[in-house]
DNA sequence: TATTAATCGAGACGGTACGTCCGGTCTTCCA
DNA sequence: TGGAAGACCGGACGTACCGTCTCGATTAATA
């Protein structure tokens, strides 16, 4: 039997003893991501986070080893019933759903502190970057290289793309028109992807024709 | 005659009382962006910074109002010989010497993490992320904006680019790949910069011929 | 069952949560009583104190919400065990006894200095003056006052002594040598007892036999 | 010739350049006295001094060498027009005379919280208790020991009063009264002085007489 | 009349203390 | 054993104050 189904359990050993209220963990979690929210990371505090919760600071410190890992578990709860959408192999349909997937998701209140939080403490709490990785990046990151993938193999890319670049800027575009404060448009996913599809250079032969 | 003599003169107004000391200035501030580099943002004490600029925190608080805003001084100072590189006209040159330049730049310690925190901070601090945008970002951002209208003006350009997207696209794939946690290749400003030349899809027409 | 053994209870309900440690109370107040008697109230400062505890200033603010409350604490403390002679019935004798008590427990090196203070802070800190009124001044006033009145009850005082202002004299006249620097002679007690016995004047019956 | 008239004067030397203002002084001065009356000694800063006297912290410094002597020369500056009453010979009208001019002193709002500074400060501040002494107690206490000097040479007194210690008990019983939190009495004057006088025994002689 | 020496306003600066807040650890009782 | 409650340590933050200092501007006596 089973106990841990997505690879994130803490709590898996049964041990003896009065058990952990379940109902504990959900309140928790829900109020550092209020708090997360609504304070950041920084202003957020335990004591505000166990008053939210009805408890106290030690229960936990019980569960969580640290501020940081409280962080990264609620995140991770946060994303327990996120699902991507499916493929359907039409390249450019696949890219711009799942663009606008992500939009969605960053388009919550805090999403992009959160990312910066993450980065912002890479070296004193290497933890909540790493989790951010595994659980939240990589995840779409690897979704949509095998879009790209599947479109090479069905020989639609040019020969020399590089493929992760593109996811890069794929996304990028996002982080850079957020971290400069430009509005998102809302056919973001749409433009982004025409204009990789594309490229932006004239089209020389087209052009030479013309001439 | 002029009075300035580096641009960035926080205190032009030459009013009465004892003048500040500009090595003092200097020092809090390279104090500030030293410890700022090794400690990060969170655990950068202001006691440190003083002891390190030999002065004391009240010294530091008559200039600063709090330690965001001597964080934001250190930056604008740090970037205040900051010089772009100078316009040639050549398109592809351009733009990956300008990446090139933002590439060796974020590649000190902090740079990542400092933007992480203005993100972060974006709601409890937003004076951080503004200073960003405006002494640090936007003018790489324009210095960009102004290679491809000009690239435009000769022609050079697909008639639909979308100019601000493109510049999110070149600077936004650094970012994804930082954050992702890839490590950035040596000639990132070269790739980026023909993929988003050439766009990644197969050249349909060359393609229709061929079959 | 007595839950209060010393009197003094300011942690009565034993509630729940981790109790005081008794024995930091104990060195927080007597790092408090040396410092206040080797510095004085002014110089003395919390994170000396604390360092003398071995505890941190943040740990003295959960039991005190001021140094003023602090220090009135410690002078309740410093009287935990300040018993007041026995009356013994022989007017003159108790009311020797008393003041000599008094004089040894102003002889202390900062008695004076502390009564100072308290009254320099009447308006700004009046606990100070309260506590020391309540605790330290009343009991010995009353027990004065109580001998007098016993004495009057046994016919021994003349009918219109203002006995409050007997009290006052007796004590005030060593308020008064010390405000003026005067040396407190060691037969004080005995001084000024005989002469607010006999008074000053001439005895006048006697005198008008002399003559 | 002689500059200096009373013994306390600090800018004596005539010297060159741009002289003092005179009226700063005394808006220094009565200031000082007022927010020492407002605030205590403790509470009282240098800069609210400059405020209200409409100058600056280095000003003041220029004049007193410190916090303390500046109070010093406040006290003293408020007592300038200080006139003892004159004598005339009778013995319980001139002290009771004395006495209710000492009474109509103290009863100015903040004269005993200026002693209390001052006795508290002993340790740290000498000045000012030696100011006080000299200034402030002396003259009352020499007067009324001369009074007494005089009644003693007039064989008013009995043989073995201690005079020193009469002055104290006189004043000393306004002290405590104060202390105590008593209310002084409109006729403590004369209710201390017949007090001292007739002494708080019930006359022997008198008594045995009616027995 | 020009110089000189001091005052005065304004504010920088060092040093020190206060009171608050927070993260993490611990200790105790209760369920 | 889990959980509630809260003590405790360590350390940072922002404020306030004292006493010193350094400027510029002003003012009067003097050379």
């Amino acid at each position: 039997m089973v106990k841990q189904e997505n690879g994130i359990d803490l709590h898996a050993t049964r041990s003896r003893g009065r058990p952990r209220q379940a109902v504990l963990d959900q309140r928790i979690l829900e109020a550092t991501l209020r708090l997360l929210a609504e304070e950041g990371y920084a202003r957020m505090s335990l004591d505000d986070i166990a008053t939210a919760a009805h408890t106290t600071r030690a229960t936990i410190y019980l569960r969580y080893p640290s501020k940081a890992a409280l962080t990264v578990a609620a995140i991770l709860y946060a994303r327990r019933s996120f699902v991507l959408p499916p493929l359907t192999g039409d390249l450019r349909h696949d890219l711009v759903v799942h663009l606008r997937h992500f939009q969605e998701t960053m388009a919550t209140p805090y999403s992009l502190p959160l990312i910066g939080t993450a980065v912002a403490e890479e070296h004193t709490t290497p933890e909540l970057l790493t989790v951010f990785r595994e659980h939240v990046i990589a995840s779409r990151r690897q979704m949509l290289r095998s879009i790209l993938l599947q479109a090479r193999s069905r020989n639609e890319l040019a020969p020399l793309v590089d493929i992760d670049l593109a996811v890069a800027q794929l996304i990028g575009s996002y982080y850079a028109l957020a971290i400069a404060g430009d509005p998102i448009p809302p056919d973001w996913p749409e433009r982004v992807v025409d204009q990789i599809f594309a490229g932006i250079l004239r089209d020389v032969s087209l052009h030479n024709q013309g001439v």
